[in-house]
DNA sequence: AATCAAGCATACTACTCGGTATGTTGTCAA
DNA sequence: TTGACAACATACCGAGTAGTATGCTTGATT
């Protein structure tokens, strides 16, 4: 899963990345991921079967970003509102520290299906859709226990797991990266970030 | 402002919103939507200058299908939260009731900048972003009020405000429209959406 | 009846973009 | 020295698309 990655092909997905960001998946060409490089089409088709394989690749990345930030902090012996706050508080900073991977996710999240897609390219979709899928159980089995041991106030658990993760994504749409701000930056924000998804939930 | 519209416009503009949602504003062709009406390019270009303009009055209607149903109901003689329900609670509604408008506003949510749009589609695109903000404002007084009184907790307004907007909007994302939902069904996950996003404020 | 314009359809153009086929260069092992 | 391969660049093609120019039909008006 974590196969090695060339410095080369690494740089591709940076700069597709921020075009994907940008002008939109769609609007963006290759040609112009090229352009960012200062290369031509030629490297990127070298490393990436496609304009989906590419896509796909980055949408691939934001997930990961996210889950080796979260994963760690799990702690299911603690309680669950004190759980489930770190783990939205990390995952909000993993978003503020590589946020154009997530924009380019967070705008096809509206899972709209493409024109004319290979087969290929929708098992290279499905697969960063069932990395989401897990990701998010790990929300919902906190959730859920929050719920049973009155944590948090009781509701539809599905609703409640998909609302939370879309407010927890929120800075993604508002965020706009200044030279002036640092860490405490970040901090400040995943803290309030956390609170409020916290509160949402009680 | 509300400059009386054909027949023919309105279904055009159904049509289009249709299309960008399932197809993505980008990929979305001007034939597709064409064909979608039993129809040709010819009809719509009969009514819109280009496709951006179509775009823009798609937006521009998602954004007063909110505003109609949530000003109405807004009363700053209530307690702010009561006030800020009230609207939240409409505002949902309004929503699923016109669910593939609002998907093409937050599709470009993310508002990355198209490549070469004339002045003239800047301009529109702008105006549907001042009738975005207006809406907002009075989210944003609300707001205030109730963190200047105690119902709400203190915390950064423009985040706040950003932030329970976007949780608001959330069903968008996964609603589903099924044959078997009636109208209770829009009214129970208005209400259990308002209640979080009026508890993310406490 | 003749005119005219609204409301479309048809046919066409200019252009962009994903993808491919092929050429070029550096590196490294035998 | 020489093949051989990785890592690109260059040149090109075909498909699709926004937009236009023009033709057709139908109802209203004079």
């Amino acid at each position: 899963m974590l196969e090695k990655m060339s410095n080369s092909k690494s740089e591709i997905l940076d700069a597709a990345a921020q075009c994907f960001m940008t002008l939109g998946v769609d609007v963006a060409s290759i040609d112009d991921i090229a352009r960012r490089l200062g290369a031509t089409k030629g490297r990127i088709y070298h490393h990436f079967s496609s304009k989906g394989a590419l896509l796909s690749a980055v949408r691939m990345r934001a997930v990961m970003f996210t889950f080796d930030a979260v994963l760690p902090v799990i702690d299911d012996t603690k309680p669950p509102a004190e759980n489930f706050r770190n783990m939205a508080y990390h995952h909000i900073l993993a978003l503020l520290a590589s946020l154009p991977y997530h924009k380019v996710i967070l705008q096809q999240l509206q899972g709209f299906q493409a024109k004319s897609t290979t087969e290929y390219e929708r098992g290279l979709f499905s697969e960063t859709e069932a990395e989401r899928s897990r990701y998010q159980e790990h929300f919902r089995v906190v959730l859920k226990q929050g719920m049973e041991n009155g944590d948090f106030r009781e509701q539809n658990l599905s609703i409640a797991v998909s609302s939370v993760l879309i407010l927890m994504n929120a800075p993604v749409s508002w965020f706009q990266p200044r030279p002036e701000d640092d860490e405490n930056t970040h901090i400040t924000i995943a803290n309030q970030m956390a609170d409020m998804a916290l509160s949402a939930l009680k």
